[in-house]
DNA sequence: CAAATAGTGTCTCTAAGACAATATCAC
DNA sequence: GTGATATTGTCTTAGAGACACTATTTG
């Protein structure tokens, strides 16, 4: 009879072929346009970081960024890392979207890619710069169904335009998943993952965990608002906005100023949640 | 310079060390228990399957079903195979619920396991038979807070009683997951895999695309009260969940007979889904 | 004052919860 | 009839949507 120790002493897991493992991240971050009047509210726009590949495969093909798994990492550790060596931003928060494993989605051999979505704050970008060279690049995202079930994805950035269509299928537990039909030039299947991604991240947007991470630790309810309108393309009613959120924020006694109209005040998220018996 | 197909004829992936990778599936069921009494309804229980482990490392223990990914088949494939070997039967769903990539979850090495949540319906079981010395066997599933968040986990079959004890982590975007701090002899991380699993199927109990699966194509509106029921662990008034489920169901015109009481119509499932323009 | 946003109050409507009442069967 | 579930109807209540109104600032 063999021991447990003894068995892993002479355990050899290289019997079977293994498959690579990345993580790929679909990046996102909010960011304010040009004001079209000095005293009016600026618009949002949903922006993806993508990189321009510079090998093959796939060579000058837009992709999400990520990267090969490392030993001792987590999954998770690997995307956080990864998004870190592009915007040398830290993302506020990480989830995950699915797992990729079609054999032939990338011509390299069996890589398996997991997919997660990230929010950036607008803010932290701006402190680190962006270099407007770099390989990484912001598109500002846009994503509707065009009837029948089909899907059309369109980042832009510059005169850069990418324009994938997708269908949607139904998979269990009513969740949908992306089939492309058109990758809009994009690398590998990554039209696919980001359009998972998009549903992901609007489908979290309508509760209030998630749309705080994309502004910085104070803002005004307005802000929070358009950053919700902006991921989910719906719009509502202020008043009942506000009464929505009540219950997840806090006053400040602060105010943003100078906008040549009411000063609004500033809020914070409220740490303890309700509850709790 | 060289072209993308020169590239990949030279192009080799074993340059990095590689991650073994396996798909383990919380399979859950709701059977219904014997009768109290010839014209009482049965009560249900939820059902997992677990598989005692006939090797080492955790030799004896019981663990998820699961298994290595092979070449050639998605990791959802693989999940589904995994769980028509164990029991015959292929599930009506799968749900991912999360990749678990601790480097040191494993003592044989550095295997990630992508963890499912699948469905069973106990007709499906019934039919194919069950094999009372199989090395899998079908646990019943309690699951609470213990306070402090803190959960406890109880699995049994006839006289074997697993109980685990696991802590509450938030994560980004308002999600939970869970640290092992007694495994109560589960294999692996396999404790903390559960529990996020029935985390995930009580979730999605909560809306009408997952409870059906649980039950044959025909069925009575308390049958189906009685898997959400079992499944989250809170009662609602009959007449409001007949209202609330009312446009996800359609009529038969047969009913169950000779239970003693008044006969239940059976209803299916409605395919067509409302609200589309 | 004009233009714009900030913020409050309140009516309506809908869906969920509570509860009462009736229907139908096996024994 | 008795004991059980099946099924329907309706009152109440909580929360989302609509809308009207007031408050406050800069040019």
């Amino acid at each position: 009879m063999q021991s447990e120790k003894e068995f892993l002493k002479g355990y050899k897991l290289s019997d079977y072929e293994r498959p690579s493992v990345t993580a790929d991240v679909a990046a996102f971050m909010i960011s304010p346009q040009d004001k079209e009047n000095y005293r009016r509210n600026p618009e949002n726009k949903l922006l993806l970081l993508l990189v321009k590949r510079g090998g093959h495969p796939f060579k000058d093909c837009w992709a999400l960024p990520g990267g090969f798994l490392q030993k001792g990492e987590t999954i998770e550790q690997c995307a956080l890392r990864e998004i870190k060596e592009e915007t040398n931003v830290l993302p506020a928060s990480l989830m995950p979207v699915g797992v990729f494993s079609e054999p032939d989605r990338d011509p390299r051999g069996w890589i398996i890619s997991n997919a997660y979505v990230s929010i950036i704050s607008e803010e932290s970008v701006r402190q680190v710069g962006m270099d407007d060279a770099s390989d990484a690049q912001w598109f500002s995202v846009s994503f509707d169904r065009s009837g029948n079930g089909s899907y059309r994805l369109s980042l832009e950035y510059e005169d850069v335009r990418l324009c994938a269509v997708l269908a949607e299928e139904k998979t269990s537990f009513g969740k949908t998943a992306f089939r492309i039909s058109d990758s809009g030039g994009l690398a590998f299947d990554h039209a696919a993952i980001i359009a998972q991604a998009l549903t992901a991240l609007r489908n979290e947007a309508k509760n209030f965990d998630t749309i705080f991470d994309f502004l910085p630790e104070r803002f005004t309810l307005t802000a929070l608002q358009k950053v919700q309108e902006t991921i989910m393309n719906v719009s509502v009613l202020p008043a009942n906005f506000r009464r929505m959120v009540s219950s997840y924020v806090e006053e400040t006694d602060d105010y943003v100023r100078g906008e040549g109209h009411r000063p609004a005040r500033l809020y914070t998220r409220k740490t303890i949640k309700e509850g709790s018996t």
